[in-house]
DNA sequence: ATAAATTTGTGCGTATGTATC
DNA sequence: GGATACATACGCACAAATTTA
């Protein structure tokens, strides 16, 4: 009869392994050093580093030069796979190219490469995607939330990310209840506040605004505006206020500043702030339609400097959005995460807008 | 000054692994054995057994006990990742924001997600992100070659990823060596000949060609023009014929454009066929600074039918790219590769482009 | 602040076992 | 059986990082 040949190492390995299952070594113990496991079990220190090796491929345990061999906290199964996840609402709505353009920039400097997610926008499409994401292997998330104006209802799985070691950069917006996640974002309530200030010192009143009620810089845009009108001393009219979901972006601003434009006679009104430059082309486009002119008649801005406003038949007075420069402060701050703890002051960041002055806008006469 | 720190185990792993990825070790080959590598690289059996150890944890090689060390023919036998990578050249330029979305669109549904990688259309960068990936665990590739126009010096990574049984799909355009592979593109000799020949119709002769030279679809786009002048009876002038490479994209068309028409009142011509929309625009701007108007004096058409073809201060007439469904046709094309195989003559696709009339082109008067 | 001790990382040499041809 | 090649195992030396005296 024929005994099973038992690798000494392999041994080892099962012996340890099983205390840390087991709970006799504890995650951030310190295991005896290779010689002391080498003389406990008798043999050699090259067996130990074989097991050593074995249940640190295994995630089991780490080892840190000079310091010694420690019980890892959680397991992760491989190592790091280079993959950052990068989820967004749109991939194609205008200025998002650019953004993902900076990430890219930056990430594959660095070896990494990126795993696209879009949700358009919807709340279902966002957990789906960060169920799917948690089963694959990557080591960071930069996320735009979708619809963050109302309350996550899938907090648990940002919880799960955090508790994984997966760091995750929101761009553009967050969500109210998780507060200390890092963001990068503009201080959209001074944009919308730029905008309109810009409006009221070239005299104007009566200022609609159309903003989208679905995400966070929608709402932030609005009280900039509102701030603003309080500022010049103006009162605010909910009539001029026009809001608007997602879905109904291409047709809902645009009819309703027709609705308005029709009742200019009886009611006018000197100026809109768009929510951003898309909403601004529809703005100007239903003006036209009405008879009425930009800048001639109605001042109007826009928001985000994308090609819109450039390329637009009249030259949009927008606020800038830094776009690569956001990409790429994202995918920077990121990279901090993976290495080292970063202070919360430093994983906040606020960029500045500020306004961009081209033809859409003019003094009242 | 310090050296840098080379353990030799790693030399060793780095020189087999280029092997292998450089072709000069092809899957099935038997490597050879520890004492000889010990020898040949005068270090010791156990230093050659580190680094093969790392290449078989990466997959690169397997061990059969008594026989030998092998390359391996598949990488990484860890089942399905459900990843597609997508390879473009840019990620921004225009229409591949709408491109990807059309992929994301269908590769999201079926459960896929999406690891995004740009070249800037260097061939280096190309070759650089294919050693990446396949060290990563993809199930397809959608990629659009790098300068196409020239000799692929790294064919032997799209034969690694066939043998690792990672289908691949050519967009836009594809490299000359490899015609069995599955594409899809645009028919861009067709294209360049509409463009030409409704030029041709509305009277033109003297016609300005503005070409890429460094993709396939430049070349394409020229030999239509060149067929469509031909059917027209017109001869082929080289002085009207503009090339430029992607690094000189921004300027080189514009300045050599300006150049033809600072001579406008010695050599006239009456319209000016431009490798796609954006340099249309260049070409444009570059008349109006010289004093030439489009389309009072000289027509103009683009391609690609891009945002900026309708924003544009004129109306571009160019030619209609399928962009999402471009992308969806990818998409689907690789996922019936991933479930079975798709006869030759249904894994090369070719759309047909046709002309979008809008008004840069005038009758000659 | 420095030196010594500890601990992991790299590398070599050797011996023996075992599977394949 | 013999040659070859991989697998396991031990011992030793020195380097690099860290902690401790």
């Amino acid at each position: 009869m024929q005994q099973e040949k038992k690798p000494k190492y392999e041994e080892l390995t099962r012996d340890l392994r099983s205390q840390i299952l087991g709970g006799a070594i504890r995650p951030k113990d310190k295991l005896p050093s290779e010689n002391a496991l080498a003389a406990r079990y008798g043999v050699s220190r090259q067996t130990v580093r074989k097991a050593l090796g074995i249940l640190t491929q295994e995630g089991y345990v780490y080892t840190e030069h000079g310091r010694g061999t420690f019980c890892s906290g959680l397991l992760k199964a491989c190592g790091p796979s280079k993959n950052i996840a990068v989820v967004t609402t749109y991939l194609t709505d205008y200025i998002f190219p650019q953004v993902i353009q900076g990430i890219e920039q930056v990430l594959s400097e660095h070896g990494y490469s990126i795993l696209l997610k879009s949700t358009k926008n919807s709340r279902t499409a966002e957990a789906r995607c960060l169920e799917e994401l948690l089963q694959k292997n990557i080591d960071g998330l930069i996320i735009e939330p979708s619809r963050s104006h109302i309350f996550c209802r899938h907090t648990h799985l940002y919880e799960m990310l955090e508790q994984c070691g997966i760091p995750c950069v929101f761009i553009q917006g967050n969500y109210a209840q998780m507060q200390e996640l890092p963001y990068i974002l503009l201080d959209d309530c001074r944009g919308g506040y730029l905008a309109t200030a810009h409006l009221t010192g070239l005299g104007h009143r009566r200022i609609v605004g159309v903003f989208k009620s679905d995400d966070v810089q929608g709402q932030k845009r609005h009280r900039g505006y509102a701030d603003a009108l309080r500022e010049a001393g103006i009162g605010y009219d909910a009539d001029l206020v026009i809001w608007y979901y997602t879905e109904d972006r291409r047709q809902h601003p645009y009819q309703e500043v027709r609705r308005l434009a029709k009742m200019y006679r009886q009611r006018p009104f000197d100026a809109v702030v768009a929510y951003n430059d898309q909403i601004a082309v529809d703005v100007i486009r239903a003006l036209l339609e009405e008879g009425l002119s930009c800048p001639a008649d109605v001042s109007v801005t826009g928001y985000d400097d994308s090609y819109l406003a450039a390329t637009c038949s009249v030259g949009l007075t927008t606020v800038a959005h830094p776009k690569e420069r956001l990409g790429e402060a994202a995918a920077n701050l990121l990279l901090r995460l993976l290495q080292a703890d970063v202070p919360l002051s430093e994983r906040q960041i606020v960029m500045e807008p500020r306004l961009i002055v081209r033809d859409s806008c003019k003094k009242r006469t």
